[in-house]
DNA sequence: TATGTACCGTACCGTACGGTACGCTTGCGA
DNA sequence: TCGCAAGCGTACCGTACGGTACGGTACATA
């Protein structure tokens, strides 16, 4: 699962060439939370040194320290900045036409694609693997993050009228089948580790499984509570 | 979410006594690895210190790397001791008799009780925030516990022939179904926090919630794949 | 030309960590 | 009684970290 949506890296400079390339940019704050983005989802919280960043970024550890006054509000800017990044990436989303099971796959495939990226599942380890630390950070994570999803969902099938007739509770179960069926699984998996991505087919699989069985169970004929 | 299912910690001494209590015990090394999960799961891998190992369970440093080589490998004695507990406590399931739904229903509710608990979630943290540094103890985890997990629900549908007539692979999708609702959302959001447990009564409602529809889903006339 | 601001570079501080060394004590078995 | 394995206590080592101090530099504005 490689991602590269997210990535709006900037050139740093200070790598090779010794020679600062933007010296007294105006934008400096946003090089260095561009570049302490890439080294904590690379590195993760506790391996991602200052002195490491200074090395990527270029320039003074100073400067660092003006910008952002320690490096746990750092972290707090860098989870934002990434979760932004995100929430980006499913703006202006637009469904495809054809019948519901159609558009369920397409959000699907667009869902999973985003939830398993690299950034994503790097910023989920971090945010999970400090929540303890930082129990606000795992907060403002779920808030902006799965719950998001969740009512990305429950919005689509409103403006779907996927079902028609059903209290928005129905509504909220559903979506957490729907979400609970394309996520689950691969998500715990790719949190644990590398895992082998055998097969690349999977999650289309998987997105046509969920839609399909979706619109079977909670819409149409038979639906909705029995006995 | 509060279970003590899992502990069976054994009192340390040099806690508030000074006298040792368990000198020349030869089971020494278990009372060490006892208290390091305790420690372990409580602070996590970098803030527990063996210095605070030290400190809570008596003795001295010398003697804890005398059985345990490093801080690495104890934290891999730890997440073996943590998931054979896990294991233990859902050994010698007994589904209660009735028919398939109630079955559901009560193997959902001891499945969210444990993969709820507090010392898994501390555990499952612990694990995804290391995994991108130790990526065998990530396998290791996912396998004898996520995994574990899915494959409980495919014996118990298979023990029950709830699906009499599907493939295995049928079988599989339909426990992802069941496992996704069940846990997803609950358990992503215990990874990301305390979270607020103001409603004791959801995890009953959900699993009833997955138990019926699963029901009205997989089993029964008119399942199966359509068109 | 004077001044303020942002940044650079480097040296440094205090601390805390994982891990080791070493001499002492205790109790068991031959 | 002796030796030996296991454990105890403490002091210590090397290192790496987050964070600070400080003098110097470039540039924009007035």
């Amino acid at each position: 699962m490689n991602n590269s949506a997210l990535h709006t890296q900037i050139e740093s400079p200070g790598g090779v060439a010794g020679e600062p390339v933007l010296r007294d940019a105006r934008d400096r704050r946003l090089l260095i939370l561009q570049v302490a983005t890439r080294l904590f989802l690379e590195e993760g919280y506790g391996a991602a040194t200052t002195n490491a960043l200074v090395t990527r970024v270029g320039g003074s550890k100073s400067t660092i320290y003006s910008h952002f006054g320690s490096k746990e509000k750092l972290f707090g800017a860098v989870v934002d900045h990434v979760l932004a990044q995100l929430k980006a990436a499913t703006e202006g989303y637009d469904p495809p036409g054809g019948d519901l099971e159609d558009c369920l796959v397409d959000l699907g495939v667009k869902l999973q694609a985003i939830v398993l990226s690299d950034d994503h599942i790097a910023l989920a380890r971090m945010v999970i693997g400090e929540a303890h630390r930082f129990p606000e950070i795992g907060g403002i994570y779920h808030e902006h993050g799965p719950a998001m999803a969740q009512q990305g969902v429950v919005d689509f099938l409103l403006a779907h009228d996927a079902m028609p007739g059903s209290s928005l509770e129905d509504i909220r179960d559903a979506a957490e089948w729907f979400t609970g069926r394309l996520i689950h699984r691969a998500f715990i998996r790719a949190l644990c580790g590398p895992g082998s991505d055998a097969d690349p087919q999977e999650p289309g699989r998987i997105a046509q499984d969920a839609a399909r069985t979706f619109v079977q169970r909670f819409t149409g004929p038979g639906r909705g509570v029995a006995a």
